[in-house]
RNA sequence: GGUGGGUUGGCGGAGAGGUUACGCACCGGAUUGCAAAUCCGUGAAGACCGGUUCGAUUCCGGUACCCACCUCCA
């Protein structure tokens, strides 16, 4: 069996990965909070888990494999563009105009991660379906005195739990002294954290032991890990930004509720999405969203190249440049394994994968496959093909049905006069008529390829079918 | 201020204590009516200063610079 090896945060090194049950690898992932289209930045972690779901179902066996990625759906922003539907005359109620919210953006971002050719997770749970399992938990941890009532709100008290801190590396005396938020008075401690908050007329709310609220942002996590994987499982990922707070919280929060529990044994986090060498951020103003960049031509498989081709524990910078490169070399990859069906993936590129998700290194093996078949033209290299075409599958790349950008239109007719005028070129010794066709297929984005065998077209970067009405 | 990470050839971007990463671009060749595409091939690196070592870009220490987290964020 292919050794997997995995970066965990909570030890800083590489730690060969042996799941609890071989039959039942266990994966969380921090999902979205759905209040409007994702970002590009949102597009990096759901890539990035979706290649290791893939490398796991490789290894351990499809039905072998859980992945839960929560949906956030309990938010203020989320209210905010509620009520402001509301006041602006939308029908409905309040609680009806929040769950059309919610699903309008879940709907949107499942049609945006499937364009990346991202697999759906096992489950996708949504917080408002686990509020009863967050009560549950809050109250156990109020019962064993990690957590206390106050003004309607529950407190997790972070001095009650002497681990707190070891995931992000920091102490609570450490971050008291950093800190740059304004304190709410009735907290124990600077560092305590919201379970539940109380919610007005305005705001959703379900009935508690502590009067009608909400749950805080960070216990959802916990309470559906522990509904759908247990008290332990194997890995935990998501952004690095959600190191601290976020994971270091549910951390507390599930190891205090369930003593004795490992919670996630591997901790894994993503490098952020610069642009412009910038982080992409909702503060900064930045961020454009994975459907524009769809919009605007390029293809979610060139996107998830791009992604791919940067480690996940390094900052990755998009730009234009790459994203040309990528398409150029899916084209080729796609004419290379045109009609091959896929079998097993390439051992190394399975290795690079279980090597920490070394997605340049098995790009670079894909590289050499598809040189070796390239370069063997003579053969028709059967097998060879149906390997790149399985390994690039594994990477969820040259999968069927993702290929459509690729396929471009009919350009026969096209092909058949442009190869009628460069037949009579070659007796006239007049080449100014099929220059001219050929220079104008250029400017659609047509790549022009001429040999002695014939006239090819294929559509290029930059393809624009509208460029060539007037040129039959 | 605290914590963590980074600095590789023109650009992007990996692994490995000693042998070509890889891709793009460039250059040379094949091919082509000319091109394009494709194929073949060459060259080019490891921020700085020390240390360990027979040997370090790779390990250790320091310096400089950059970035992130500590506030909603993937």
């Amino acid at each position: 069996m292919t050794a997997i090896r995995l970066y965990n945060t909570r030890s800083r090194s590489k730690e060969g990965f042996t799941p609890f049950d071989p039959l039942d690898v266990r994966l969380y992932v921090c999902g979205p909070t759905v209040y409007d289209r994702a970002h590009l930045g949102n597009a990096r972690p759901v890539v990035v888990f979706d290649t290791l779901f893939r490398l796991l179902r490789h290894v351990y066996g499809d039905g072998h494999v859980r992945y839960v990625r929560n949906f956030t759906d309990v938010d203020d922003k989320i209210n905010a563009t509620a009520l402001a539907r509301h006041e602006a005359g939308a029908k409905g109620t309040l609680e009806e105009l929040i769950h059309q919210r919610t699903e309008e953006t879940i709907g949107w971002y499942h049609a945006d991660m499937d364009a990346l050719g991202a697999l759906r997770p096992t489950f996708e749970p949504r917080a408002t379906e686990y509020i009863g399992a967050m009560i549950a938990m809050i109250q156990g941890l109020v019962d064993k005195g990690h957590a206390y009532e106050v003004e309607g709100h529950v407190l997790f008290d972070v001095r009650s739990y002497p681990d707190y801190g070891r995931l992000s590396g920091r102490s609570v005396d450490d971050m008291i002294a950093g800190a740059r938020v304004e304190v709410a008075p009735y907290k124990r401690d600077a560092m305590d954290f919201v379970l539940w908050k109380p919610s007005d007329a305005s705001l959703p709310g379900w009935e508690s032991p502590w009067g009608r609220g909400r749950p805080g942002w960070h216990i959802e996590c916990s309470a559906m890990s522990f509904e759908l994987l247990g008290a332990s499982f194997d890995i935990h990922g998501g952004g690095i930004d959600l190191q601290f707070p976020h994971h270091e919280n549910e951390i507390a929060q599930s190891c205090c509720a369930h003593p004795g529990s490992d919670f996630a044994r591997v901790w894994m986090h993503n490098e952020m999405l610069l642009v412009e060498g910038k982080k992409m951020s909702k503060s900064l103003g930045n961020f454009f969203t994975v459907r524009e960049l769809l919009e605007q031509g390029y293809p979610g498989e060139v996107i998830r190249f791009v992604m791919l081709s940067t480690h996940y524990r390094k900052p990755m910078d998009w730009t234009a440049e790459k994203a040309r490169e990528a398409e150029a070399v899916l084209r080729h990859w796609r004419s290379l394994t045109a009609g091959a069906e896929p079998l097993g993936p390439d051992v190394e590129v399975v290795d690079a994968l279980a090597d920490d998700l070394n997605g340049a290194g098995a790009m670079a093996r894909l590289h050499a496959l598809a040189k070796a078949i390239a370069s063997n033209p003579q053969k028709d290299c059967f097998y060879e093909k149906g390997v790149l075409l399985a390994s690039a599958q594994l990477l969820g790349l040259l999968e069927p049905g993702m290929g459509d950008w690729a396929e471009g239109v009919d350009l026969a007719p096209l092909a058949t006069k442009l190869t009628a005028l460069r037949e009579a070129a070659m007796a006239s010794k007049d080449f100014a008529p099929v220059d001219a066709l050929k220079a104008a297929l250029i400017e659609a984005g047509v790549e022009v390829r001429m040999s002695k065998a014939g006239v090819e077209l294929v559509p290029g970067p930059g393809f624009d079918a509208a460029k060539l009405g007037a040129l039959l």
